[in-house]
DNA sequence: GCTAGACCTTGTAGGAACTATAGGGTCAAG
DNA sequence: CTTGACCCTATAGTTCCTACAAGGTCTAGC
């Protein structure tokens, strides 16, 4: 790498973990800057680049959205701004990532709970399902997570069939 | 709900917080048992489908693939089995959670820390890409993910364009 | 200078995991 | 027994990649 210590698109993927293809289409989708070329048409990338990617890659693989990344990075991009709308982007991705955290922490609990319990012989039944699904199906933190669990309106009801069909599986 | 308080698609969907096509959708897909039906072939569930498909949800949010929740609900399917083979999946997992754990607790740092140094006015230029991309960028940790960063072979070089293009955005 | 082959280009097609729509049937209450 | 909310299947569309295809670029080595 001569002058300037530019990267082509292929350095830039295995340095930052993002497929080159991908690469392409983040910058199609106004993720990435329109990166400067080559006389023949090549890609060009600098330093500051690996960060970025790195850091979308992160975010993706923690399950935002790309929508959401886009809006995070612009927290990154406008180096001064007014800071109202700065903070109240952060504050509701912070939402989102403490929710994230808490449900990712009872994952871990139950899953150690699980490995160790199962040093005996036998798996404790559902003691996955009964530690997992309860505490989701009634929290009403997440910022942006939709609502659930919570509303009336179940006035509705059901027969069951005649002839009980075999569940499979 | 009449009879053995069973409920419908639309029901499960509102206490599960899944969409009813999607819950349509994971029933196709083996990750939720086929329901019984009432005599005109509506779907009928009981409490442990809000169970499980609550642990489907928070999973999938959490940023785990399909087949992932899958083989992760196969651990709590067989009641009692082998333990060698449960434990590795279940080892595997938490391998990849406190991976995604890790990542997590960078992002509130650095999401909290940017807003209490916005209580000031401007935002410190690129805390976040600075703080989230830089140590992900090389570490080895996680269970499944795929390694990068560290390879040799980056012997191409690349010469700049000659007339430099604006980097528009 | 010229060639091999690794690397890059655009464009398009395919896959995973939903999500929405169409056209129609079912259910329980009034 | 009608009404309107709800459910059915089937299919098409969306998002976020991922994998070709057909061809051009780049640099090392002769």
């Amino acid at each position: 790498m001569v002058l300037e210590g530019m990267i082509s698109i292929g350095i830039l993927a295995r340095r930052s973990g993002v497929q080159a293809e991908t690469i392409r289409y983040y910058e199609s989708e106004g993720l990435l800057p329109k990166p400067e070329r080559t006389a023949g048409g090549y890609r060009l990338y600098g330093a500051s680049d690996i960060e970025r990617l790195s850091f979308i890659r992160q975010a993706r693989e923690l399950g935002f959205k790309v929508d959401s990344v886009r809006r995070l990075l612009s927290l990154a991009d406008r180096k001064v701004d007014t800071c109202d709308e700065v903070r109240d982007l952060a504050t509701a991705h912070l939402g989102e990532v403490r929710t994230k955290l808490a449900d990712l922490r009872r994952m871990e609990r139950v899953l150690s709970d699980l490995i160790r319990s199962c040093e005996g012989r036998a798996v404790p039944e559902c003691l996955l399902l009964e530690a997992l699904a309860a505490p989701g199906t009634k929290k009403v933190v997440g910022a942006n997570t939709r609502q659930h669990g919570t509303d009336p309106g179940e006035k509705r009801t059901v027969r069951r069939s005649p002839q009980p069909r075999r569940r499979s599986r």
